[in-house]
DNA sequence: ATATTGTTGACTAATAAGATCAGGAATATA
DNA sequence: TATATTCCTGATCTTATTAGTCAACAATAT
């Protein structure tokens, strides 16, 4: 199971290009978002263009140009993203195929298999729009306090 | 976050020491595991030593020597066995410090730290015991079906 | 004594991660 | 039409990690 730098790059530019399109701008350059979020913008000129043929980020060329998400904040779950970009998410050592001892089964087998479907549970069922949510969440509830403890 | 082969080796022989221990076998050697469960055996050896560094595993040496689990299988977590053996499994960019958007948190911080929760969630609640109870549970279904379906 | 088993640490080869770069294609605008 | 700007593509590079090997050593049962 893998889950890099390049997975985490694309959920925060994703998470950028989400928030971007909530205050006003439809298009963001890849060099606005990866100096926003810190990431090297030609590393994620390649990890967009994953995205992009993955059909959750589309482009426009040209001045003016640059990227928008290819659905709704809501409509995008954060397990796409992941799929998109990495490698393997499977844990399993034989990509489910059940021949991960010498051709059979080993003994952990059914375990990783339900241990993907924890986690693809869990990726599946957050949207970029949930994360954001959430993340106000948070902020509110830390101003709340400020308030609360003078 | 990383889970590599070597945890997942690392899982496989600790089932299948637990279910030695079952059957009649107090210690087994590295050898015999390795053989049975497809592991090269000098990988094993190296990773028969972190688990004793964990304290999950203890060693006899000299002939009729060999290795049995350090606790019941019903008390030793499959959490416990990956982090004996994996460099990291933490899936923020930052250890959880805080500081993956040049020292601030970066958009999906919180995020990651929530799909820790429930990777460690799964993994921590997961006993030796229950994984080999399941596997049993599995196997009983298709012997049932193999009489349902003649 | 000797064979057998674990213990330790150094070492190696292959692979993957994390980028960078150069050149090309599209397009808005002067 | 020229030009600047943006995305598009593929090659390349460096470094770290993974996966695995090996040799020499320590303990111990027979």
């Amino acid at each position: 199971m893998n889950l890099t730098t390049k997975g985490k790059y694309a959920v925060t530019a994703m998470l950028d290009l989400a928030i971007q399109e909530n205050e006003e701008a439809s298009l963001s350059k890849i060099s606005e978002v990866a100096y926003r979020q810190s990431i090297p913008a030609p590393y994620l000129e390649q990890i967009f263009n994953y995205l992009r043929k993955a059909e959750i980020l589309t482009a426009e060329r040209g001045p003016k140009g640059g990227f928008k998400l290819a659905r709704s904040s809501k409509e995008i779950m954060i397990g796409e993203i992941i799929n998109a970009v990495e490698r393997n998410m499977d844990a399993t050592q034989c990509s489910g195929e059940g021949i991960c001892n010498d051709g059979s089964k080993c003994l952990a087998h059914n375990f990783w298999m339900e241990f993907n479907d924890s986690v693809n549970d869990f990726l599946m069922t957050k949207s970029l729009d949930d994360v954001i949510a959430n993340r106000r969440g948070s902020v509110k509830l830390k101003d709340e306090l400020l308030i609360a403890t003078g």
